[in-house]
DNA sequence: TGACACGAGGATGTATACACAGCGTCCGGT
DNA sequence: ACCGGACGCTGTGTATACATCCTCGTGTCA
Protein backbone atom coordinates (compact mmCIF):
# COMPACT_ATOMS: atom_id res chain seq x y z
CA UNK A 1 0.00 0.00 0.00
CA UNK A 2 1.53 3.65 -0.78
CA UNK A 3 1.90 5.81 2.17
CA UNK A 4 -0.10 8.34 1.26
CA UNK A 5 -2.79 5.64 1.34
CA UNK A 6 -2.00 4.80 4.68
CA UNK A 7 -1.55 8.46 6.33
CA UNK A 8 -5.20 9.24 4.55
CA UNK A 9 -6.42 6.22 5.95
CA UNK A 10 -4.50 7.29 9.70
CA UNK A 11 -5.95 10.88 9.82
CA UNK A 12 -9.32 9.90 8.28
CA UNK A 13 -9.88 7.53 10.85
CA UNK A 14 -8.59 9.92 13.42
CA UNK A 15 -10.42 12.42 12.57
CA UNK A 16 -13.72 10.19 12.22
CA UNK A 17 -12.89 8.37 15.53
CA UNK A 18 -12.33 11.55 17.56
CA UNK A 19 -8.86 11.77 18.37
CA UNK A 20 -8.30 14.32 16.34
CA UNK A 21 -10.81 17.63 17.26
CA UNK A 22 -12.32 20.02 15.07
CA UNK A 23 -9.68 22.77 14.96
CA UNK A 24 -6.72 20.73 15.47
CA UNK A 25 -4.35 21.84 12.87
CA UNK A 26 -2.22 19.52 10.85
CA UNK A 27 0.92 20.62 11.08
CA UNK A 28 2.68 19.15 7.97
CA UNK A 29 6.18 18.59 9.64
CA UNK A 30 4.39 17.05 12.44
CA UNK A 31 1.67 14.68 11.03
CA UNK A 32 4.35 13.47 8.68
CA UNK A 33 6.53 12.29 11.32
CA UNK A 34 3.78 10.86 13.97
CA UNK A 35 2.71 8.85 10.87
CA UNK A 36 6.17 7.84 9.74
CA UNK A 37 6.36 9.18 6.28
CA UNK A 38 7.51 12.28 4.78
CA UNK A 39 5.98 15.42 3.68
CA UNK A 40 5.03 14.46 -0.15
CA UNK A 41 2.68 11.94 0.60
CA UNK A 42 1.29 13.41 3.88
CA UNK A 43 0.38 16.45 1.49
CA UNK A 44 -1.77 14.06 -0.68
CA UNK A 45 -3.11 13.00 2.57
CA UNK A 46 -4.53 16.33 3.26
CA UNK A 47 -5.48 17.48 -0.42
CA UNK A 48 -7.93 14.35 0.09
CA UNK A 49 -9.11 15.50 3.72
CA UNK A 50 -10.10 18.61 2.03
CA UNK A 51 -11.67 17.96 -0.61
CA UNK A 52 -13.57 15.35 1.80
CA UNK A 53 -14.57 18.52 3.99
CA UNK A 54 -12.90 16.54 6.82
CA UNK A 55 -10.17 19.63 6.69
CA UNK A 56 -10.31 23.07 5.50
CA UNK A 57 -7.14 24.96 4.25
CA UNK A 58 -6.13 28.05 6.30
CA UNK A 59 -3.08 30.11 4.30
CA UNK A 60 0.06 30.11 6.13
CA UNK A 61 -0.93 27.55 8.98
CA UNK A 62 -1.10 24.69 7.17
CA UNK A 63 -4.95 23.22 7.24
CA UNK A 64 -7.52 21.96 10.58
CA UNK A 65 -9.65 19.78 11.04
CA UNK A 66 -13.01 21.42 10.09
CA UNK A 67 -15.73 22.09 13.02
CA UNK A 68 -18.85 20.25 12.67
CA UNK A 69 -21.97 21.13 15.11
CA UNK A 70 -25.19 19.86 15.92
CA UNK A 71 -26.87 22.63 14.11
CA UNK A 72 -24.90 21.28 11.52
CA UNK A 73 -26.74 17.60 11.28
CA UNK A 74 -30.27 19.15 10.28
CA UNK A 75 -28.23 20.68 7.02
CA UNK A 76 -27.05 17.39 6.54
CA UNK A 77 -29.72 15.84 6.58
CA UNK A 78 -31.41 18.12 4.37
CA UNK A 79 -29.01 16.92 1.91
CA UNK A 80 -29.39 13.08 2.60
CA UNK A 81 -33.00 12.77 2.99
CA UNK A 82 -33.13 13.62 -0.99
CA UNK A 83 -30.18 11.80 -2.02
CA UNK A 84 -31.46 8.51 -0.17
CA UNK A 85 -34.78 8.89 -1.08
CA UNK A 86 -32.83 9.03 -4.63
CA UNK A 87 -31.21 6.15 -4.49
CA UNK A 88 -34.31 3.88 -2.86
CA UNK A 89 -36.23 4.81 -5.93
CA UNK A 90 -33.60 3.75 -8.38
CA UNK A 91 -33.24 0.71 -6.08
CA UNK A 92 -36.83 -0.34 -6.23
CA UNK A 93 -36.25 -0.33 -9.96
CA UNK A 94 -33.00 -1.77 -10.74
CA UNK A 95 -32.58 -3.80 -7.72
CA UNK A 96 -32.97 -7.45 -7.20
CA UNK A 97 -36.12 -7.70 -5.02
CA UNK A 98 -34.90 -11.47 -4.01
CA UNK A 99 -32.02 -9.96 -2.23
CA UNK A 100 -33.89 -7.08 -0.75
CA UNK A 101 -35.90 -9.72 0.83
CA UNK A 102 -33.67 -11.87 2.42
CA UNK A 103 -32.30 -8.91 4.00
CA UNK A 104 -35.69 -7.76 5.18
CA UNK A 105 -36.11 -11.57 6.84
CA UNK A 106 -32.74 -10.31 8.54
CA UNK A 107 -34.18 -7.27 9.83
CA UNK A 108 -37.03 -9.10 11.44
CA UNK A 109 -34.87 -11.08 13.48
CA UNK A 110 -32.04 -8.67 14.38
CA UNK A 111 -34.07 -8.21 17.73
CA UNK A 112 -31.76 -11.01 18.62
CA UNK A 113 -28.35 -9.24 17.68
CA UNK A 114 -29.31 -5.97 19.16
CA UNK A 115 -30.03 -7.64 22.79
CA UNK A 116 -27.01 -9.53 22.78
CA UNK A 117 -24.18 -6.62 23.40
CA UNK A 118 -21.90 -9.04 21.93
CA UNK A 119 -23.48 -9.32 18.62
CA UNK A 120 -24.13 -5.37 18.49
CA UNK A 121 -21.80 -5.33 15.75
CA UNK A 122 -23.11 -7.83 13.49
CA UNK A 123 -26.05 -5.94 13.78
CA UNK A 124 -23.90 -2.91 12.57
CA UNK A 125 -22.87 -4.73 9.78
CA UNK A 126 -26.59 -5.84 8.72
CA UNK A 127 -27.31 -2.19 8.45
CA UNK A 128 -24.07 -1.54 6.23
CA UNK A 129 -24.99 -4.50 3.50
CA UNK A 130 -28.61 -2.99 3.38
CA UNK A 131 -26.50 0.29 2.18
CA UNK A 132 -24.45 -1.55 -0.19
CA UNK A 133 -26.94 -3.47 -1.76
CA UNK A 134 -29.05 -0.12 -2.24
CA UNK A 135 -25.63 1.45 -3.66
CA UNK A 136 -24.93 -1.47 -6.09
CA UNK A 137 -28.68 -1.48 -7.19
CA UNK A 138 -28.99 2.19 -7.62
CA UNK A 139 -26.30 1.76 -10.16
CA UNK A 140 -25.28 5.56 -10.63
CA UNK A 141 -21.73 6.57 -9.51
CA UNK A 142 -22.78 10.13 -9.61
CA UNK A 143 -24.89 9.44 -6.85
CA UNK A 144 -22.42 7.84 -4.83
CA UNK A 145 -20.39 10.32 -5.24
CA UNK A 146 -23.25 13.10 -3.79
CA UNK A 147 -23.62 10.54 -0.89
CA UNK A 148 -19.82 9.99 0.63
CA UNK A 149 -18.83 13.29 1.92
CA UNK A 150 -22.62 13.51 3.53
CA UNK A 151 -21.80 9.90 4.77
CA UNK A 152 -18.52 10.66 6.11
CA UNK A 153 -20.01 14.01 8.07
CA UNK A 154 -22.59 11.63 9.53
CA UNK A 155 -20.22 8.67 10.59
CA UNK A 156 -18.19 11.26 12.59
CA UNK A 157 -21.23 13.26 14.21
CA UNK A 158 -22.73 9.08 14.90
CA UNK A 159 -19.45 8.93 17.23
CA UNK A 160 -21.02 11.53 19.69
CA UNK A 161 -24.30 10.15 20.13
CA UNK A 162 -24.27 6.36 21.93
CA UNK A 163 -26.15 3.18 21.21
CA UNK A 164 -29.76 3.18 22.79
CA UNK A 165 -31.30 -0.21 22.67
CA UNK A 166 -34.87 1.40 21.99
CA UNK A 167 -34.01 3.59 19.43
CA UNK A 168 -32.21 0.33 17.77
CA UNK A 169 -34.94 -1.70 17.95
CA UNK A 170 -37.15 1.05 16.02
CA UNK A 171 -34.12 1.61 13.84
CA UNK A 172 -34.43 -1.97 12.87
CA UNK A 173 -38.34 -2.20 12.12
CA UNK A 174 -37.46 0.44 9.62
CA UNK A 175 -35.02 -1.04 7.87
CA UNK A 176 -37.23 -4.10 7.78
CA UNK A 177 -39.98 -1.73 6.13
CA UNK A 178 -37.39 -0.27 3.83
CA UNK A 179 -36.37 -3.50 2.44
CA UNK A 180 -39.71 -5.10 2.14
CA UNK A 181 -40.70 -2.19 0.08
CA UNK A 182 -37.51 -2.27 -2.00
CA UNK A 183 -38.19 -6.51 -1.85
CA UNK A 184 -41.37 -5.82 -4.01
CA UNK A 185 -40.32 -3.62 -6.15
CA UNK A 186 -42.53 -0.21 -4.87
CA UNK A 187 -40.21 2.98 -5.01
CA UNK A 188 -43.07 4.88 -3.41
CA UNK A 189 -43.31 2.95 -0.51
CA UNK A 190 -39.58 2.72 -0.49
CA UNK A 191 -39.21 6.72 -0.50
CA UNK A 192 -41.76 6.97 2.07
CA UNK A 193 -40.04 4.17 4.31
CA UNK A 194 -36.96 6.29 3.84
CA UNK A 195 -38.14 9.15 5.02
CA UNK A 196 -39.75 7.64 7.85
CA UNK A 197 -36.32 6.36 9.12
CA UNK A 198 -34.29 9.59 8.30
CA UNK A 199 -36.92 11.38 10.12
CA UNK A 200 -36.94 9.03 13.15
CA UNK A 201 -32.97 8.92 13.00
CA UNK A 202 -32.73 12.64 12.79
CA UNK A 203 -35.02 13.26 16.06
CA UNK A 204 -33.19 10.99 17.65
CA UNK A 205 -30.29 12.40 17.16
CA UNK A 206 -31.02 15.83 17.85
CA UNK A 207 -32.90 14.62 21.29
CA UNK A 208 -31.50 15.48 24.31
CA UNK A 209 -30.07 12.41 25.87
CA UNK A 210 -29.30 11.31 29.36
CA UNK A 211 -26.06 11.87 30.58
CA UNK A 212 -25.67 14.40 27.84
CA UNK A 213 -24.34 17.90 28.97
CA UNK A 214 -27.77 19.20 29.36
CA UNK A 215 -29.25 17.37 32.01
CA UNK B 1 -1.64 32.16 -6.98
CA UNK B 2 -0.10 29.15 -5.96
CA UNK B 3 1.83 27.13 -8.57
CA UNK B 4 -0.76 24.18 -8.37
CA UNK B 5 -3.90 26.33 -8.06
CA UNK B 6 -2.51 27.30 -11.80
CA UNK B 7 -2.12 23.34 -12.85
CA UNK B 8 -5.58 22.69 -11.54
CA UNK B 9 -7.27 25.36 -13.14
CA UNK B 10 -5.79 25.36 -16.41
CA UNK B 11 -6.39 20.88 -16.87
CA UNK B 12 -10.42 21.83 -15.07
CA UNK B 13 -10.56 24.46 -17.45
CA UNK B 14 -9.06 22.33 -20.65
CA UNK B 15 -11.49 19.20 -19.73
CA UNK B 16 -14.47 21.64 -19.40
CA UNK B 17 -13.59 22.93 -22.75
CA UNK B 18 -12.88 19.54 -24.34
CA UNK B 19 -9.50 20.67 -25.11
CA UNK B 20 -8.47 17.46 -23.35
CA UNK B 21 -10.90 14.11 -24.45
CA UNK B 22 -11.97 11.18 -22.20
CA UNK B 23 -9.08 8.70 -22.18
CA UNK B 24 -6.21 10.91 -22.68
CA UNK B 25 -3.55 10.72 -20.24
CA UNK B 26 -2.10 12.86 -18.20
CA UNK B 27 1.31 12.32 -17.63
CA UNK B 28 2.93 14.21 -15.01
CA UNK B 29 6.28 14.88 -16.78
CA UNK B 30 4.69 15.87 -19.83
CA UNK B 31 2.11 17.99 -18.21
CA UNK B 32 3.86 19.64 -15.64
CA UNK B 33 6.41 21.00 -19.03
CA UNK B 34 3.18 22.10 -20.64
CA UNK B 35 2.05 24.30 -17.91
CA UNK B 36 5.47 25.28 -16.49
CA UNK B 37 5.53 24.09 -13.48
CA UNK B 38 7.36 21.55 -11.24
CA UNK B 39 5.81 17.84 -10.29
CA UNK B 40 4.75 18.61 -7.00
CA UNK B 41 2.31 20.88 -7.45
CA UNK B 42 0.77 19.03 -11.02
CA UNK B 43 0.70 16.26 -8.77
CA UNK B 44 -1.51 18.40 -6.43
CA UNK B 45 -3.64 19.44 -9.27
CA UNK B 46 -4.39 15.97 -10.34
CA UNK B 47 -5.51 14.71 -6.59
CA UNK B 48 -8.16 17.43 -6.66
CA UNK B 49 -8.94 16.46 -10.47
CA UNK B 50 -9.95 12.70 -9.54
CA UNK B 51 -11.16 13.84 -6.70
CA UNK B 52 -13.50 16.05 -8.82
CA UNK B 53 -14.50 13.13 -10.65
CA UNK B 54 -12.70 14.84 -13.60
CA UNK B 55 -9.65 12.07 -14.24
CA UNK B 56 -9.21 8.65 -12.71
CA UNK B 57 -6.29 7.18 -11.34
CA UNK B 58 -4.72 4.03 -13.52
CA UNK B 59 -1.69 2.47 -11.49
CA UNK B 60 1.29 2.45 -13.55
CA UNK B 61 -0.24 4.97 -16.31
CA UNK B 62 -1.13 8.14 -14.27
CA UNK B 63 -4.48 9.79 -14.80
CA UNK B 64 -6.32 9.47 -17.59
CA UNK B 65 -9.30 11.97 -17.94
CA UNK B 66 -12.49 10.16 -17.20
CA UNK B 67 -15.35 9.37 -19.52
CA UNK B 68 -18.46 11.18 -19.75
CA UNK B 69 -21.46 9.81 -22.40
CA UNK B 70 -24.94 10.51 -23.13
CA UNK B 71 -26.10 7.67 -20.66
CA UNK B 72 -24.00 9.50 -17.56
CA UNK B 73 -26.69 12.26 -18.55
CA UNK B 74 -29.97 10.46 -17.43
CA UNK B 75 -27.59 9.08 -13.80
CA UNK B 76 -26.53 12.86 -13.56
CA UNK B 77 -30.27 14.33 -13.95
CA UNK B 78 -31.23 11.47 -11.20
CA UNK B 79 -29.21 13.02 -8.81
CA UNK B 80 -29.19 16.28 -9.53
CA UNK B 81 -33.27 16.87 -9.87
CA UNK B 82 -33.51 15.43 -5.99
CA UNK B 83 -30.62 18.36 -5.03
CA UNK B 84 -31.92 20.97 -7.16
CA UNK B 85 -35.62 19.79 -5.74
CA UNK B 86 -34.18 20.69 -2.16
CA UNK B 87 -32.07 23.75 -2.96
CA UNK B 88 -35.26 25.34 -4.20
CA UNK B 89 -37.45 23.96 -1.32
CA UNK B 90 -34.79 25.60 1.33
CA UNK B 91 -34.12 29.10 -0.93
CA UNK B 92 -38.43 29.19 -1.08
CA UNK B 93 -38.20 29.06 2.94
CA UNK B 94 -35.01 30.91 3.76
CA UNK B 95 -34.55 33.08 0.73
CA UNK B 96 -35.66 37.25 -0.14
CA UNK B 97 -38.29 37.17 -1.64
CA UNK B 98 -37.72 40.57 -3.51
CA UNK B 99 -34.76 39.43 -4.70
CA UNK B 100 -36.12 36.65 -6.54
CA UNK B 101 -38.98 38.55 -7.66
CA UNK B 102 -36.74 41.05 -9.67
CA UNK B 103 -35.08 37.81 -11.05
CA UNK B 104 -38.16 36.97 -12.02
CA UNK B 105 -39.09 40.57 -13.88
CA UNK B 106 -35.97 40.21 -15.41
CA UNK B 107 -36.21 36.96 -17.03
CA UNK B 108 -39.80 37.86 -18.08
CA UNK B 109 -37.81 40.14 -19.93
CA UNK B 110 -34.56 38.16 -21.32
CA UNK B 111 -35.93 37.23 -24.86
CA UNK B 112 -34.33 40.38 -25.98
CA UNK B 113 -31.11 38.68 -24.55
CA UNK B 114 -31.61 35.41 -26.60
CA UNK B 115 -32.80 37.40 -29.94
CA UNK B 116 -29.88 38.95 -29.59
CA UNK B 117 -26.41 37.12 -30.33
CA UNK B 118 -24.34 39.78 -28.69
CA UNK B 119 -26.09 39.34 -25.39
CA UNK B 120 -26.64 35.81 -25.35
CA UNK B 121 -23.62 36.19 -22.95
CA UNK B 122 -25.90 38.44 -20.40
CA UNK B 123 -28.48 35.68 -20.27
CA UNK B 124 -26.14 33.00 -19.38
CA UNK B 125 -25.10 35.65 -16.70
CA UNK B 126 -28.98 36.10 -15.57
CA UNK B 127 -29.32 32.16 -15.21
CA UNK B 128 -25.52 31.94 -13.07
CA UNK B 129 -27.15 34.94 -11.18
CA UNK B 130 -30.17 33.10 -10.17
CA UNK B 131 -28.30 29.87 -9.38
CA UNK B 132 -26.08 31.74 -6.93
CA UNK B 133 -29.25 33.04 -5.39
CA UNK B 134 -30.53 30.09 -4.66
CA UNK B 135 -27.12 28.56 -3.55
CA UNK B 136 -27.26 31.81 -1.52
CA UNK B 137 -30.55 31.16 0.21
CA UNK B 138 -30.32 27.48 0.93
CA UNK B 139 -27.84 28.34 3.11
CA UNK B 140 -26.52 24.65 2.90
CA UNK B 141 -23.04 23.92 2.28
CA UNK B 142 -22.95 20.73 2.63
CA UNK B 143 -26.18 20.89 -0.42
CA UNK B 144 -23.68 22.99 -2.32
CA UNK B 145 -20.36 20.56 -1.79
CA UNK B 146 -22.62 17.84 -3.07
CA UNK B 147 -24.28 19.82 -5.92
CA UNK B 148 -20.68 20.67 -7.17
CA UNK B 149 -19.33 17.45 -8.72
CA UNK B 150 -22.66 17.09 -10.41
CA UNK B 151 -22.50 20.26 -11.74
CA UNK B 152 -19.01 20.09 -12.97
CA UNK B 153 -19.65 17.08 -14.88
CA UNK B 154 -22.80 18.45 -16.29
CA UNK B 155 -20.92 21.35 -17.62
CA UNK B 156 -18.52 19.43 -19.72
CA UNK B 157 -21.83 17.83 -21.23
CA UNK B 158 -23.16 20.95 -21.93
CA UNK B 159 -20.61 21.85 -23.88
CA UNK B 160 -21.55 19.17 -26.69
CA UNK B 161 -24.87 20.84 -26.82
CA UNK B 162 -24.95 23.44 -29.63
CA UNK B 163 -27.83 26.86 -28.48
CA UNK B 164 -30.73 26.15 -29.55
CA UNK B 165 -32.66 29.77 -29.08
CA UNK B 166 -36.48 28.12 -29.25
CA UNK B 167 -34.73 25.92 -26.27
CA UNK B 168 -33.31 29.07 -24.47
CA UNK B 169 -36.67 30.85 -24.79
CA UNK B 170 -38.50 27.74 -23.09
CA UNK B 171 -35.43 27.74 -20.25
CA UNK B 172 -36.15 31.43 -19.91
CA UNK B 173 -40.07 30.95 -19.15
CA UNK B 174 -38.68 28.41 -17.02
CA UNK B 175 -36.45 29.94 -15.13
CA UNK B 176 -38.81 32.67 -14.82
CA UNK B 177 -41.62 30.82 -12.99
CA UNK B 178 -38.94 29.55 -10.63
CA UNK B 179 -37.96 32.71 -9.42
CA UNK B 180 -41.78 33.90 -9.56
CA UNK B 181 -42.50 30.85 -7.25
CA UNK B 182 -39.48 31.21 -5.04
CA UNK B 183 -40.06 35.05 -4.87
CA UNK B 184 -43.85 34.06 -3.17
CA UNK B 185 -41.73 31.55 -0.56
CA UNK B 186 -43.99 29.00 -2.15
CA UNK B 187 -41.65 25.88 -1.73
CA UNK B 188 -44.52 23.45 -3.35
CA UNK B 189 -44.32 25.43 -6.84
CA UNK B 190 -40.77 26.20 -6.51
CA UNK B 191 -39.81 22.45 -6.75
CA UNK B 192 -42.58 21.64 -9.68
CA UNK B 193 -40.78 24.45 -11.34
CA UNK B 194 -37.65 23.43 -10.62
CA UNK B 195 -38.92 19.69 -12.16
CA UNK B 196 -40.34 20.69 -15.17
CA UNK B 197 -37.47 22.77 -16.21
CA UNK B 198 -34.96 19.77 -15.55
CA UNK B 199 -37.25 17.59 -17.46
CA UNK B 200 -37.26 19.60 -20.25
CA UNK B 201 -33.35 20.57 -19.97
CA UNK B 202 -33.02 16.29 -20.04
CA UNK B 203 -35.07 15.84 -22.71
CA UNK B 204 -33.53 18.44 -25.29
CA UNK B 205 -30.19 17.29 -24.04
CA UNK B 206 -30.95 13.47 -24.89
CA UNK B 207 -33.03 14.65 -28.27
CA UNK B 208 -31.24 14.10 -31.60
CA UNK B 209 -30.50 17.56 -32.75
CA UNK B 210 -30.21 18.62 -36.41
CA UNK B 211 -26.49 18.28 -37.64
CA UNK B 212 -25.60 15.36 -35.16
CA UNK B 213 -24.28 12.43 -36.35
CA UNK B 214 -27.59 10.62 -36.25
CA UNK B 215 -28.97 12.12 -39.40
C1' DT C 1 3.32 -19.97 -34.84
C1' DG C 2 1.97 -18.79 -30.36
C1' DA C 3 2.86 -18.10 -25.59
C1' DC C 4 5.75 -17.18 -21.80
C1' DA C 5 9.70 -15.09 -19.56
C1' DC C 6 13.16 -11.82 -19.11
C1' DG C 7 15.04 -7.29 -19.59
C1' DA C 8 15.06 -2.43 -20.69
C1' DG C 9 12.76 1.77 -20.45
C1' DG C 10 9.89 5.05 -18.51
C1' DA C 11 6.50 6.10 -15.63
C1' DT C 12 4.94 7.08 -10.80
C1' DG C 13 6.02 7.11 -5.61
C1' DT C 14 8.94 8.98 -2.15
C1' DA C 15 12.36 11.71 0.17
C1' DT C 16 14.84 15.80 0.90
C1' DA C 17 16.80 20.41 0.08
C1' DC C 18 15.85 25.12 -0.77
C1' DA C 19 12.99 29.52 -1.12
C1' DC C 20 9.63 32.38 0.53
C1' DA C 21 5.89 34.18 3.21
C1' DG C 22 3.45 34.95 7.45
C1' DC C 23 3.63 35.79 12.30
C1' DG C 24 5.30 36.49 16.74
C1' DT C 25 8.51 38.81 19.46
C1' DC C 26 11.76 42.01 20.85
C1' DC C 27 13.86 46.39 20.85
C1' DG C 28 13.91 51.22 20.20
C1' DG C 29 11.65 55.56 19.92
C1' DT C 30 8.12 58.69 21.34
C1' DA D 1 4.10 53.00 29.19
C1' DC D 2 2.68 52.36 24.58
C1' DC D 3 3.21 52.10 19.72
C1' DG D 4 5.77 50.96 15.54
C1' DG D 5 9.16 48.66 12.93
C1' DA D 6 12.53 45.15 12.13
C1' DC D 7 14.42 40.77 12.96
C1' DG D 8 14.15 35.79 13.39
C1' DC D 9 11.68 31.64 13.30
C1' DT D 10 8.53 28.35 11.90
C1' DG D 11 5.73 26.78 8.57
C1' DT D 12 4.17 25.92 3.83
C1' DG D 13 5.28 26.04 -1.42
C1' DT D 14 8.29 24.34 -4.84
C1' DA D 15 11.94 21.90 -7.20
C1' DT D 16 14.72 18.01 -7.93
C1' DA D 17 17.07 13.57 -7.12
C1' DC D 18 16.51 8.79 -6.14
C1' DA D 19 13.88 4.31 -5.67
C1' DT D 20 10.49 1.27 -7.22
C1' DC D 21 6.93 -0.62 -9.88
C1' DC D 22 4.54 -1.42 -14.11
C1' DT D 23 4.50 -1.95 -18.93
C1' DC D 24 6.01 -2.99 -23.31
C1' DG D 25 9.06 -5.15 -26.43
C1' DT D 26 11.95 -8.90 -27.76
C1' DG D 27 13.72 -13.33 -27.75
C1' DT D 28 13.40 -18.15 -27.02
C1' DC D 29 11.17 -22.44 -26.35
C1' DA D 30 7.42 -25.70 -26.96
Amino acid sequence: MRASDRAYAALHADILEWRLSPGDVLAEVEQSARLGVSRTPLREALTRLVADGLATPHTGRGVVVSTVSLTAVADLFDVRLPLECAAARLAAHRGDPAAFSALAGEFGAAARLIDDDGRRPDYYALVARLDDEIDAAARNPYLLRAQRPVRTQLARIRRLARDDTARLLASAREHEQIAVALGRGNADLAEASVRVHLHNSLEHLLAPRAGASTP
